[in-house]
DNA sequence: GAAAAATGAATGAATAGTCATTCATTTTAT
DNA sequence: ATAAAATGAATGACTATTCATTCATTTTTC
């Protein structure tokens, strides 16, 4: 996930030329909106001319799609590495992820600004949606998987692991909405509180 | 909250043209999001000619004002009447207003993504994001008030009444956005175990 | 090793299309 | 007949896309 150096002006290649364009996509989306983002405009943040856009992507549907795929990409890499890093129980996992996304290099207004502003437009662009959808399905696994064996692991009775899933990838979503609209009343610990809080009360044993 | 009724094409008053106009809007939004939406699409959509948008509404951007004014309006009422028929006790107040969240007329597909519509631009456009921010601040000081009573009441230990209020708004909002974007495998029962899961690990004297 | 040719990336002016907005005209209600 | 409301053609601004030209770098030739 690494963004590709640019080198100079005319030499550069496609690859990282596409990163910085995707980059600038970023920036203007969270400035102005998909709506509000030209082609122009993100030529001119990344430092380049009119059509060098229509030049490295086919076209603006295409840049946009790219861009989701990028940002989609770049949280699973992190989800990756945590899930990977963390342990050794499924409950250090699973709190290590959940931390994850309250992290202000994953939870920032400019980025959240971003799956908002794709979220937004979801239902009526079937890309975003279909895309959208597959990340949260592999999300939704992984984080299934890991209630079950903490639920199998702590006896608990009448907990449903695909409840406590659904449950949890609301409450983080949800939590970063509240950090889009509302940022000055916003508390990082708060929000954690409200997660940890969550696991203590459905996973006792292993959370408190 | 009605919707004005419309009489004939010519007679209708300015109100119910106006109530009529943001009827289609809401129908183009949700169909092709706010960047697809034109003026004449949303007069067509109303069965009315180009120009009476601008007539009603001097401008796009009043347009969508007064739009996401009126979706934040009619959940407001909706909320305030489910506030006031529910009870008797704060628990009882509480479970209604997030089972309200729920049902089939407000966490629907069609509604859902004109909300996630406009949080989609609210980073870029500050007149939707003060407006959301303003209504989430009376959702969440009526929910907070029914947190403390509930807290209080049962004298629960340890348990911040901002921090399970931002919990329970946020797990409705990250249900909403499943629903919008994995309305095949979202269930709704799954959804309102969820929410009761959370009021029973927390309030288990009151929810049990 | 220097000059010439080729390569491929970037530029930016031109094009074609879309859209919000205006307003002179038409329609309707009273 | 008059006022209010609606119409829809016209306008002007904006934007995605194209493409002929420019430029820096690399390769080839002598």
């Amino acid at each position: 996930m690494a963004v590709a150096e640019v080198k100079s002006n005319r030499t550069a290649s496609k690859e990282a030329r596409r990163q910085q364009l995707i980059q600038a996509t970023i920036k203007c989306i969270s400035k102005r909106g998909i709506g509000g983002t030209t082609m122009s405009e993100v030529a001119s943040e990344a430092g380049l001319s009119q059509g060098i856009v229509n030049l490295h992507f086919k076209s603006k549907d295409n840049l946009l799609n790219e861009t989701l795929r990028w940002v989609a990409e770049e949280y699973k890499s992190q989800f990756e590495k945590t899930l990977e890093k963390s342990g050794p129980g499924p409950e250090d996992k699973l709190l290590a992820l959940m931390e994850l996304d309250l992290r202000p290099s994953v939870c920032d207004r400019h980025k959240l600004a971003v799956w908002f502003a794709f979220w937004g437009e979801a239902k009526a662009v079937p890309t975003y949606q279909r895309m959208c959808d597959a990340y949260d399905r592999e999300y939704d696994e992984v984080i299934g998987r890991l209630c079950e064996q903490i639920i199998k692991d702590g006896g608990y009775q009448a907990i449903d692991a695909r409840t406590v899933t659904e449950a949890l990838s609301s409450m983080t979503d949800g939590l970063w909405l509240s950090c889009l609209i509302s940022p000055k009343s916003w508390d990082r610990q708060i929000a954690r509180d409200a997660v940890h809080g969550y696991l203590r009360a459905v996973f006792p044993k292993h959370f408190e």
